[in-house]
DNA sequence: CTCTAATCGAGACGGTACGTCGCGTCTTACG
DNA sequence: CGTAAGACGCGACGTACCGTCTCGATTAGAG
């Protein structure tokens, strides 16, 4: 399992050469993921584009699915810091409102990352970064429990993004954020709360 | 791209050896995914498994996707006939307890077919035959737009349902149809029933 | 070290298909061994030659230098069937005429064999040979040493008919034979038949 | 083919550095050899085993069969220098004798070389060797022709060699060299000198 | 004893060939 | 005479070495 080709060490990572040859990789991916899906394009389709030698790939990464989550992590962990905090918030409406400004301000990038054949990774990459921030302020016997709530709010939110990209005439991001924050943030937080009022309206009925 | 073999597509076949040859076929896949995820899962593997020649695959189905459909398109019909309804079922929380009793008496099937490596194929099928009985009963204007509303729903439920089968102490029905129902069905359903301030808003626009 | 690719069964040996592969291979195989020396083709120089996957050579061959075996394995047998009796004939000069007389009647094909950058696997495939049939009819305390005498023998053997080969005015086929008989063979027959006259010769000095 | 790098060629260089290297390159050439062959062994073996920069190697050697004629020209040329004026020496059964003592000096180091996968190298080597300095003596109308006569000697006298280091328990000196002496250098240089009957009927035509 | 240039190590890189894997097609030998 | 066994072409993969090319760091050995 483990590559037999020689890692990068650590210094590698301040070598200019390496830094270039990386910057090249991650620009060449987004470049082709507006062509096709992750799984049409091949390595040596990559090293083309970036102008790389095949073999230099794989000193970088294993995979290309690898080179996707280092494209990705940083993206995501920038959104996922936008919409962690939208489930303790106190204001949510305001706080899914800067989510989505921030998905337009990059909409090109997360068209691509979300319908370019690479939903799947972005999605447990996604949950794999959330769960690791939700571990910092973990709050036991909640309801509902705190995996299955990250998961829903999570993947719930990563669905609206995407369709909210794919629309030809897509929603202001005042309605997309209130659909966000009523149907999926306020749901669940709401209950987290001490059966807030959307619980409340849940159980009147 | 078309496939150039005598294919006579045996999938109508009614001949007895067709019949037993794609129930072999169907079974060793399921029995293959208790082991491992689909894409690690090769043509020769459910070949051996079924006790089925190499090229009688192939006369069956074009891929191994395929034959995933084949398993899981019944199941999943039957999964969305009582998924979507309980949308607009006057008690959605009896419907949301039918749904999870269904699933908890096929609770081996269902937890190979979305812990089996098979979720994304899954997710994209639930959600292709969803919209396809949601398009029988479209109501435009509704907010949120129907679409979305239906995607959500559909992800969501998977989403509980996988969670809830990973579980170790799985929560009881009662329990996990009370989340699927507060926080996953009405926040949908009551919004797109209530004809809530933020679908008026929508309309005045 | 065992291959893992799916090895021809006895059973494949007799399918048409498989055998003109084979066959289709080895001529290509000779036919590049013209042009260049052996580590100079590489495997899908053959396979194109051949008109054949390059999948299709591992099928057959686990490396190239295998396949020149099998290319050669058949004509070195009929050689070494020949050049063996020389050294226990009766008549060693008929016996080494009979020898380079097979040799000029497949010129072309011993040509490239040992000037084809093949030399040193012939030598060895060669030697290989040799001994096994000089196993079967070992004499022990013969002198020399049947071995050594068994390497010396076949060794300049092969140097004179390489040597032979390359000339551009070779030798008439009794000149290159008494060379053969004298110089390679009698020495070392006749010392091995207790003390021959070449014995003789080299004692009288 | 042109090397691009700057080359100083440093085999004569004087530097004393320069000279350790190339001398910890010679030793852990033939401290390799009597692990593998030379074509398993790979220059980082080489540069690991001596423990000198991978750059470095090529600063030296172009190749590594560059590095191993470093290690054997000379050894080569004394061997030779022994083996040819064995041919028209008087006393060749002396001649014979003293090239086996030499070689006996360096036992360990003919066995590396001549059974360390080295064999085909050392064998050209050594005739283009003995043909530098055979053409220095030339004399045409000899029978055999002075260039098979060279070959076979040189040929022979290596595998004989090459056998002999080999064996678990040698012959004496003394048996080698006379196998040597009357197997392979009398029948030669015995006919070169005797005129025998093959060369006047050689000569008659 | 210092300084300056030769030598070195480390290793990123582009490249070529390798041998493997899995797919889907097509041929053939056998029942 | 149909069918399963499996040979085949294809194309991507990931590895192994090669030989080149920076970079600094060190170390002669000349002044």
């Amino acid at each position: 399992m483990a590559h037999k080709l020689h890692r990068p060490h650590l210094k590698t990572a301040q070598d200019a050469r390496a830094v270039r040859t990386r910057e090249a990789l991650r620009v060449a991916l987004l470049r082709l993921l507006e062509l096709k899906p992750l799984d049409e394009i091949i390595v040596r389709d990559i090293c083309d584009a970036a102008n790389v030698g095949y073999t230099t790939f794989f000193r970088h990464h294993p995979t290309k699915e690898s080179l996707l989550d280092d494209v990705a992590a940083e993206q995501i962990r920038q959104l996922v810091g936008l919409a962690l905090p939208v489930a303790d918030a106190a204001d949510t409406r305001a706080a899914s409102e800067a989510l989505f400004t921030y998905v337009d301000e990059h909409r090109k990038l997360w068209f691509t990352l979300l319908t370019g054949g690479a939903e799947g990774a972005m999605r447990s990459e996604f949950l794999r970064i959330s769960r690791e921030i939700a571990a910092t302020r973990a709050r036991p016997g909640t309801w509902p429990p705190a995996d299955i709530a990250i998961i829903l709010v999570v993947s719930s939110t990563i669905e609206l993004i995407s369709w909210w990209l794919r629309q030809r005439k897509p929603l202001s991001i005042q309605q997309v954020a209130e659909i966000h924050e009523s149907i999926i943030v306020t749901p669940v937080a709401g209950g987290e709360i001490g059966r807030g009022k959307a619980a409340r309206r849940a159980n009147s009925r």
